[in-house]
DNA sequence: CTGAAAGCGCTTACAG
DNA sequence: CTGAAAGCGCTTACAG
C-alpha cells in the first residue's frame, strides 16, 4: 500500500490545502471544477481513499449500524436472519451506512455488550433481533438516548418492528373455523418470547370470540422445538375427546406434530388438520405440505433499518412501533371437516 | 449521553494524566492497584467506555475484519452464509476482533467496493464469499498487500478455504459404482464457479478411473437451480440408452430431477439413484430422503477467519490454502442395482 | 472558491 | 509507576 495516501499528500501533489482535498472527497459543491478534477487524478493514480476512521471521529459520527443476532443453532432463525440481513442492507446502502455484525449468545448475559458498543462510538445505532424479554441492558439504553429498535420482540416501551402475531395467528384459527373445525388444539412456542405469548393470546381470544371450547388439555409447549412438540403432543392423542385440528406456534414443531400424528395412525388432513406459523421453506416440502402463515420477513428488516436511521437523523423520536401484515398460506395439511 | 465521558474528563476527575486513564483501559500492566481501581471506579460511575474509532486512528489499526457476502435470494446461501458467520464470529470473537458485513451485489461490478473498504481502514482484512472467477479488483487488492481470504472460490493466487469438491464427489461416484452403477449421468452447476467445474471434472476423472462410460448425453447443466435441472433433466429420459443413476451437482437441482423422474413413472432409488451435494436441511425431509455429500461449513469459517487474522497478523504470508474433507450421507435415495 | 488554525479522543515514543 | 508532547487523518468553524 502506498504509505503516503493522505489528504496532505494529495494537497501537497496538487498544490493545494488540505481542506480542498477534503471537500472534493466529502462531495462538497464548493470548489472549481478544474481544481477538483486535478485532484480527482492525483487520487486515482496513487490509489487515494479516504480514511473513515479520521473521518468517523472527527465528524462524531461512524455512519454504521450495528446489528446483534443471536447465535443459535436453530435453522429457521438462520434464514430468517439472512432475510432480515437482506432487508435491512438494501436500506443501509442505500443511505450510504455501513453494517456491523455482533452475534451473541444469549444464554450469557452479554447486556453489557450493547451498552460498551453504544458508548464505543463505533455504531451510530443498533438493531436487536430476537432479544429475551428481561434485558436491563434496554432500559439503560434508552436512558443514555441511543437510538435502537427491536426486532422479533414486542416491547411498548422502546421501539420495534415486528410480525403482526394476534393477526396471523387469528387468521389461522378463523381458516380452521370456516373449515368447520370446532375443537381446535394450540402448540406454544417459548414463553420466554413475546411472539409466543402473542399468538398463544391471539388462539384464545379468538377461540372466545368463536364461542369454542378453550380446554387446558389442547394446550402444549412445544417451546419451539421439533422434538419437543413431537413429545408433548402424545398428551393431546391421549384423550378421550380428540381436537380434530392443532394450531402449531411454528413450522417446525407442526412438522413434529405430523409425525406424532402418522404414528398414531390417524392421517394429516383426513382426521387432523395441522396449520404451522413462519412459512420456512421446508414447509412446502414435507408431507402433507403445510398450511402456514407467512411472515414478511425482508419487509421487516427493510422498515427497522428505516426506522431506525430516521431516529439517528432524530427525524422520530421514540417509542415508535410498527406491526406488519402476515399471510396465510394455505396448502394440503387443513381440509373440511367431514 | 454524558457530554464528557472521555479520557480527558476521567483523568481530571482522578487527578492523573490521561496518560494513566488510557493504560488502564487498554489493559497495560504498568498502572499501581490503587491508581488502577481509583479509575475504573469513576469511570463506571459516568458510564465511560473508550472511543474506539480513536483508538482505530491512533493505533492504525480497526480490529475488525470486513465480510463480503453475496445478495442472492438462494436459500442454501442463506443457510451456508449464517452457518460460515458463526464459524467466523467464534473465531473473531475469541480474537477481538469485530465484524462487518457488505452485502453485494454482485451482478453489478463491484470490484472497486472492495478496493474503497481496504482502503478505507475501516478493516484491517477481508473475507470474500463466493467471488466470481474473472474479477480484477482480486489482483489488485493482493498488489496493495492487503490481507483477504476467498471462501468457496478456489483459485491459487490467492488465499483460500473451501470444502475439497473432487473428494467430495470422487466420493459419491464411488458410493453408487460400489452399489453396482456404470451408467452414472452428471448434472453440473453454473461453470463459472470454481465449485462447479470441480465436481464436474472430479465425475470425468472418477469414472475414468473406474473404466466406466462417459457419454456426453448423460452430462446435463441444471445452474444450481432446481427449475433449471428438472427442465434439463428431460434430455436424460429421451434416450435410449438410460442412466441407472444421476449424481446432482448440488441438493435442489437433485429434488428437481427427482421431480422429473417420478413425473415419467419411474421410482428413486428403485429405477433410478440420485446424489446430491451439499446436505441442505431440505435434503432429509424429501421424498425419499436425500443421499448428498455434507460440507464442514461452520469448520470453513472458522478457519478463513484464523487464516486471515493470521495474515494480518503477519505470522503467514500468502498465498494459503485449505481444502476441508467432506462426508458422504448415505440416505435412501440410492440403493443397490438389480 | 480557497485556506490557516484548532480539534475529534485516543496512542506512541520518550523521559524520568 | 507516571506524564508532557506530538501525532493519527480527517472536519469544523472561521475568515477572506
Amino acid at each position: 500500500m502506498l504509505k503516503k495516501s493522505t489528504l496532505q499528500y494529495i494537497a501537497e501533489k496538487a498544490k493545494v490545502s488540505r481542506m480542498t482535498v477534503s471537500r472534493v472527497f466529502s462531495g462538497e459543491k464548493n470548489v472549481s471544477k478544474k481544481t477538483s478534477e486535478k485532484i480527482k487524478k492525483i487520487a486515482k493514480r496513487v490509489g487515494y481513499h479516504p480514511n473513515l476512521i479520521a473521518r468517523s471521529l472527527s465528524k462524531r459520527k461512524s455512519n454504521t449500524i450495528g446489528i446483534f443476532v443471536p447465535k443459535t443453532r436453530h435453522l429457521f432463525l438462520d434464514v430468517y436472519i439472512t432475510q432480515l440481513l437482506s432487508g435491512i442492507s438494501d436500506v443501509t446502502q442505500e443511505h450510504d451506512f455501513r453494517l456491523m455484525l455482533f452475534p451473541i449468545d444469549y444464554k450469557k448475559s452479554e447486556s453489557d455488550l450493547y451498552l460498551s458498543i453504544a458508548r464505543s462510538h463505533l455504531v451510530d445505532g443498533i438493531i436487536l433481533i430476537k432479544t429475551k424479554i428481561k434485558d436491563d441492558g434496554l432500559e439503560e439504553l434508552k436512558s443514555i438516548k441511543f437510538p435502537f429498535v427491536l426486532v422479533n420482540h414486542r416491547n411498548n416501551k422502546y421501539n420495534f418492528i415486528d410480525s403482526n402475531n394476534i393477526k396471523g395467528t387469528k387468521l389461522a384459527i378463523e381458516h380452521l373455523y370456516n373449515l368447520g373445525h370446532r375443537k381446535i388444539a394450540f402448540v406454544s412456542g417459548s414463553l420466554d418470547e413475546t411472539n409466543a405469548i402473542d399468538r398463544l393470546n391471539s388462539y384464545k381470544r379468538t377461540m372466545k370470540k368463536l364461542n369454542l371450547p378453550i380446554k387446558k388439555e389442547w394446550i402444549i409447549n412445544g417451546e419451539f422445538s421439533k422434538e419437543k412438540a413431537y413429545e408433548e403432543s402424545k398428551k393431546l392423542f391421549n384423550q378421550k375427546d380428540l381436537p380434530t385440528a392443532i394450531f402449531c406456534s411454528d413450522d417446525y414443531m407442526a412438522i413434529g406434530v405430523i409425525e406424532r400424528i402418522k404414528e398414531s395412525g390417524l392421517s394429516v388432513p383426513r382426521d387432523i388438520s395441522v396449520v404451522g406459523f413462519d412459512n420456512i421453506e421446508i414447509s412446502s416440502y414435507v408431507n402433507p405440505p403445510l398450511t402456514t402463515v407467512h411472515q414478511p420477513i425482508s419487509m421487516i428488516g427493510e422498515k427497522a433499518a428505516n426506522l431506525l436511521i430516521d431516529l439517528i437523523n432524530e427525524k422520530k423520536s421514540p417509542p415508535i412501533h410498527e406491526l406488519l401484515d402476515t399471510q396465510l398460506v394455505i396448502r394440503k395439511s387443513t381440509s373440511r371437516m367431514k
